[in-house]
DNA sequence: CATAACTGTTACTATAATAGTTTCAGAATG
DNA sequence: CATTCTGAAACTATTATAGTAACAGTTATG
């Protein structure tokens, strides 16, 4: 567990609000759903408040709710807003001038990734929290 | 530079050994033009060979070359010979019972980036080294 | 108005994946 | 039989991430 999983965990905070929509949530409760600390899911909360995803109270009765339905959230906007790694990354080097491989291997990458990272992202803009917490719901 | 890079490499050592198809290539010429170690190549290079994706040969005049023609070898191909990391990982968790987001969450993730991991394969396996080649010579 | 309880943020530690190096046994060529 | 390569194992260093702790700022409430 080293790989990047604010993502799944942002999906989880998320589905958790959707649940429970109306009532004041606390990072604490959500922490202990999540199994971590109040303070780590404060952590991805701001960036999803940032996202404009969220909106949170502070003071006393703190608490944070959905900023829109959960219909109009989508995988994708959870993906941007943890600003999650890219699937692939390409490796540094410094270019070997004899070699033409070594000097435009990098470019054609960027090209190829480029097109699969786009692809996954579309693939993250068809799916809706609303769906996530539909599935959650019929078990 | 601590996410996985094995991939980028393996598409820049495979590339190589596309371009230079016939000549004899050791591991320390493929480390020259990735610059890093002839050791690091080699990791990544047995994979390869496992995958059937290139042939070696040892000895005094060792060497590797591609197995098949780069028409017939898709970036997914290279993508599962380095068993590269999934695209998104699940936070693990002891679920809460009394929470059933906590409980079913897991199930509606594996289901969701299921079907994104697999948009990204297809994107991959639409893509042959043999356009990555194309794409280096051609600047 | 004082207290309690929350958020937002920073700073810190611990852990785990990865890059990269070193070393050596085994194999084939000349 | 010496040279030079691969294959593999063992090791270190680096870095991203998880996770924790601490604290200032904010607000509801008695």
């Amino acid at each position: 567990m080293a790989v990047n999983t604010q993502f799944s965990i942002a999906v989880h905070i998320m589905a958790g609000l959707a649940c429970q929509r109306g009532r004041n949530i606390t990072s604490a409760t959500l922490a202990a759903s999540v199994n971590t600390s109040p303070s780590f899911v404060r952590r991805i909360l701001a960036k999803l408040s940032r996202a404009g995803l969220v909106e949170t109270a502070t003071g006393k009765a703190g608490a944070c709710w959905l900023a829109k339905d959960a219909k109009d959230i989508s995988l994708l906007d959870l993906y941007a807003a943890v600003d999650a790694p890219k699937a692939f990354s390409i490796h540094n080097y410094t270019e070997q001038k004899a070699c033409p491989v070594s000097c435009h291997i990098k470019t054609a990458l960027q090209k190829a990734l480029g097109k699969t990272q786009k692809a996954m992202e579309a693939s993250l803009a068809g799916i809706s929290l609303a769906q996530i917490v539909s599935d959650v719901k019929q078990r």
